[in-house]
DNA sequence: TAGATTGTTAATCGATTAACAATC
DNA sequence: TAGATTGTTAATCGATTAACAATC
């Protein structure tokens, strides 16, 4: 059964579908509707139901969905039933509070590195992993076989990490270094900006002043 | 001049382009063309004037666009040409991080808070700022008319602080917590959800896969 | 059978891309 | 004037919403 390329805006939201599923299953729930489903994520139920269908028909007409089943078959397709690494590039503030925080709440990928070039920081235990030099990196990707890494450097050192990510076999990066990264054509950059996020919220009270000086 | 009510789409590009016109202008450079402005977002440059053009014609033809005046308009439209305040709720290792990422780093949003319930945080100082007790949080809200905040608490918790923020006059969350907030219609929330972000990745890993076994 | 809910097809909406006229 | 680059209109693309037939 060879994998449909989706849409990855359909594939952001399965992970939103799983973290419901585990919490319904830990209550032994066994069957929820898209429209339950609909009200827990504020998504439309037409819009769940469209985008599971688009692997396959895995509900019930006039049931629902099982959890477990649909659980099964989401991990699958997101690429989470198998052994999954990551590694943590950069132990500033961001890195390491990033690091522990997937150490502690990420249920289906573990931390197997954490990098950085300061003596400050180096040997730092977090959560019982110690930060490492960057030079110990390839070894690291390579023994646990990491293809997903995430960067929380400077945007002056993030284009040479990349090259380096890339070369030791790295195919996606989560980037919250505020810069453009220059990529081969099969590594995929996802870029997160809190710098972007937090400025783009303050247009809404601009709207707001507007409306209230009407 | 009334601004129209633009897609987020494009408010999202806009503090880019920002962060690109300051570094320009700190060298010196007078004009940008949208095609250099392309090759350093990676967004194409037919994309870039019509972003700017929906808000009014900034650019000269045959020449480009003088990046001090765009600066000026681009402040204007996000709202960021006046004194802007935010603060963090939640001042765990993710909340201290962005605190200080944003004391440090954002030019035109001024941190004024940082609140807790936990004794073990609150008096801790992070650049100068002492992390406050939950309850002061209206009066600090009122003092610097806040509309945006960061919330970064644990899911279980999210939901009490957000009625106090909405109910002190907050009106953009920036939320951390991977939980779906009920907010009345006038307020807007922005969700940032590090797990997913990182599972979804994952799927890119399994389509390579597949490549590689073709 | 009647009621419920999925899965699919069609319609709509919005965003991006392409083409080019306007004009510096 | 010739060359360059914007701003705008039209075409395309993709995602969401609506409607409903299929079926448990």
């Amino acid at each position: 059964m060879p994998r449909r390329n989706a849409p990855f805006s359909i594939i952001r939201r399965l992970p939103i579908y799983l973290r419901i599923l585990d919490n319904l299953i830990k209550k032994d729930v066994d069957i929820i509707s898209s429209r339950t489903l609909s009200s827990r994520t504020g998504f439309t139920a037409e819009q769940i139901r469209k985008d599971l269908a688009y692997f396959g028909a895995f509900g019930t007409r006039g049931t629902g969905y099982n959890t477990v089943f649909l659980r099964e078959k989401l991990l699958n397709i997101i690429g989470l039933d198998k052994e999954n690494h990551t590694i943590v590039v950069g132990a500033g503030d961001l890195g390491t509070a990033f690091g522990r925080y997937n150490l502690i709440k990420n249920p289906y990928i573990g931390v197997v590195g954490l990098f950085d070039i300061s003596d400050e920081v180096i040997g730092k235990s977090v959560e019982g992993l110690m930060v490492q030099h960057l030079d110990c990196m390839p070894e690291v990707i390579d023994k646990y076989n990491v293809k997903v890494a995430i960067l929380t450097i400077p945007s002056s050192q993030a284009q040479t990490v990349v090259n380096k990510l890339v070369k030791s076999g790295v195919t996606a990066i989560l980037n919250f270094a505020p810069t453009k990264l220059n990529v081969p054509d099969y590594v995929h950059v996802h870029n997160i900006d809190l710098t972007i996020e937090l400025q783009s919220l303050f247009y809404f009270t601009v709207l707001e002043e507007e409306k209230d000086s009407v």
